[in-house]
DNA sequence: GAGTAAATCGTAGTCATTCCGAATTGGAAA
DNA sequence: TTTCCAATTCGGAATGACTACGATTTACTC
């Protein structure tokens, strides 16, 4: 997904566009990985000096809740990237040192779901966490 | 993993036998599903009504670390449970409701080695989240 | 039973996240 | 363009999980 096609949305759904929101959403397609609400607020620190924490954190919630970004929980915090639309389901390697990610094309939820027939299924997290090849060569 | 191995495993590394780790393991074993700290505390509040909570966090992590406990990170918590054993490398459903824990035997990972050849895997994590039949047929 | 390092306790501190009331503002309507 | 108001933001306080730490107690060794 791509910052103009998440401002339509944003319009579409009945919210402002505001600076704040433009702010963090081109943030996050330039970045193209996981951010934290820290990482956002350093990130914008010179351009939005007095952007609340309160707006951050309720932006990225709201766009998580409207599939504008997806989120992951990691090492305790919640992590945001711009939602990725290109192929159908999918999940992710992330890189532990650099946040970017890899898609996976890989899901063994079919066969979840013939093994436990009498189960409520609603969801499920597949990620596997490393060292990117740039951060390896870097490193 | 029961509480007898747990303790073997306790003593074999050198760690004192306290009321207070007899009761975090034995309640574990008995609860055999994810149990977040809190969790703790509140089920021995009667038993230990004065077990302080840097006694049970800093047990749970020793646990989890020596590989008594397994660990995840639900709804922005650690959770922990006895670390099964039975078979080899598996993945759990969680119930949401409860916590308890199916097993399962399916795991993507040998398919995502081969289409990374250049990325270090150090972790991953496989998850599927629902309503177990117990919570089910309650609701 | 005495000595000692480990473990626990009580409490204060940290850090991510949420809450709240007051002030501001985007955008619809006049 | 100006008015208006619900939506949004701000600033700061509150929350809740988790950690740190000095003082006290305790499990094991001798
Ligand atoms: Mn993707
Ligand atoms: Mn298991
Ligand atoms: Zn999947
Ligand atoms: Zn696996």
């Amino acid at each position: 997904m791509n910052f103009d096609i998440a401002m339509e949305r944003l319009k579409s759904e009945g919210f402002k566009r505001t600076p704040s929101r433009e702010a963090i959403l081109r943030l996050l397609e330039r970045e193209d990985r996981y951010l934290s609400a820290g990482d956002v607020r350093k990130a914008l620190a010179d351009e939005h000096p007095k952007m609340s924490q309160d707006t951050v954190y309720r932006n990225l919630s709201s766009f998580s809740e409207m599939k504008i970004l997806e989120e992951t929980e990691l090492g305790g915090e919640r992590k945001f990237r711009m939602h990725c639309d290109r192929h159908g389901h999918h999940h992710h390697f992330i890189c532990m040192e650099c946040g970017r990610t890899e898609e996976l094309d890989v899901c063994p939820m079919e066969q979840v779901s013939r093994a436990l027939p009498s189960f409520v299924i609603d969801d499920h997290k597949f990620e596997v966490y490393g060292q990117c090849p740039d951060c390896r060569t870097a490193g």
